[in-house]
DNA sequence: GGCGATTTGGGAAAACTTTCACACGGGCGT
DNA sequence: ACGCCCGTGTGAAAGTTTTCCCAAATCGCC
């Protein structure tokens, strides 16, 4: 077992792994890290909120080597980080839905600072169309198939209401999308070769909710009230995924 | 074993159950389930994007008894998960930072709708404060711990800067709030009795990105492009946590 | 009133993820 | 040059999540 370590490349990266390469990447390049040479596994899991241990599994899966003794080329690290979620040049993406939400993220810096460029803003109101609105010009979602052609891009993000979520994001994929980001509180069925994240606000409160009506049921049956609150030893953090 | 599955409550719900069910709860209120009597595990799940065991596994963690042969009462399926996630009256929230970010949160309906109230809209720029938008009143952050005193609120929305998000973490959580879910693109460091989430919207693109990396190698390796694009059998879904 | 079609509940296996623990490699001081 | 210390890389263990699969329960029909 030895000449059958050249792969490097292809080699299968678990996606959570992939989730937190992303927040590696974002405080590698933060003020904090920036201007060093080197991190350990030990400061920069600490940095990001997980354990060291798992830092380095998922730094192994890059096949980007640390040095023994001394920890992680900063710059090179980034580099590689940036390489694998294919962050080094700015890929086009295009944002669909020009309501509260999506001009937010159309003002959004942190697109732009992090690998993306908003190639087109486009919505099905008359009133916004052709409205220049942050920088962008509101475009026709008439034109949605010719904005994906012309611009090549494969990545949209859905900001619409619920009711034309599915729909559009069917002309997204037939018009050549491969990576979708949903915002919209609906399940979108796409096909297999289409790649779906979905992002619900209103979910997340409510997985907090849970979590809240945990706490209060403990204290309720724990009795005293005196010792609960008490167990934050310093500054420990917990990171749900 | 016969006399130990009394329990019902204060059973153990799994994490990722836990984000499943916001979800299954916005299919079973939505338009498609709300007029029917009783829905059929393959259903739901299917509606909800996931596996039917998996699905009737996440419930069974409920104690919420469908009927063999049958399924499930719709509207008491509801009532169950909405008594879990703690969403049967509406709560609380502070929303902090009244930027591009946090007035579309302010203005997105589905809070409302899905179990929350927004108490309260704060931010820090002087210009803002007074003003009223969207319904709300920005409200000086200085406020921070009165109106959380004054309102009873558990769980706030940070939507400032990534620079001060730390600082009005902690002085959320000083004040008495212990859900907090972070827009800022900062990993927030909490004491162990604090839940926290982060919504990170470029990270959320940045693995959309390694995945097209992916597929695009997997094209030029594998040759031909003919039939890459010929296996969405129907309708097939993926959804990724 | 019994039978067959249907669908839940849950044990057991499989897959995936995280943590533990330590051998090994590399730099630094002397 | 040598040895010491530090921190990576990684097997193995532990924990979590998902899938498989089938016995048991219920309804509707004859």
């Amino acid at each position: 077992m030895s000449a059958e370590r050249q792969v490097l490349e292809g080699q299968r990266v678990p996606e959570a792994t992939v989730a937190r390469l992303a927040t590696y990447l974002r405080v590698l390049t933060g003020a904090d890290f920036h201007e060093r040479g080197t991190v350990s596994s030990e400061e920069l899991a600490s940095a990001a909120g997980v354990n060291s241990a798992l830092l380095r599994k998922d730094l192994s899966y890059l096949g980007s080597y640390g040095i023994r003794g001394v920890g992680y080329d900063v710059s090179s690290l980034g580099a590689q980080i940036s390489r694998i979620l294919g962050v080094t040049v700015n890929q086009s993406v295009a944002l669909i839905g020009a309501g509260n939400l999506g001009l937010a993220l159309a003002g959004y810096a942190g697109f732009s600072t992090r690998g993306f460029r908003i190639a087109a803003l486009l919505d099905a109101d008359p009133a916004m169309i052709g409205r220049d609105v942050r920088g962008f010009e509101v475009r026709d979602i008439a034109d949605l198939e010719a904005v994906v052609a012309a611009e090549g891009i494969a990545i949209a993000i859905i900001a619409t209401p619920a009711e034309v979520a599915q729909a559009i994001c069917d002309r997204a994929v037939e018009a050549g999308v491969t990576s979708i980001l949903n915002f919209a509180p609906v399940v979108l069925a796409v096909p297999a070769h289409v790649d779906l994240r979905q992002v619900d606000l209103a979910a997340e409160l409510q997985i907090l909710s849970f979590h809240e009506n945990r706490k209060a049921a403990a204290l309720l049956s724990a009795g005293n009230s005196a010792d609960v609150l008490e167990d934050d030893t310093s500054a420990r953090w917990r990171a749900e995924a």
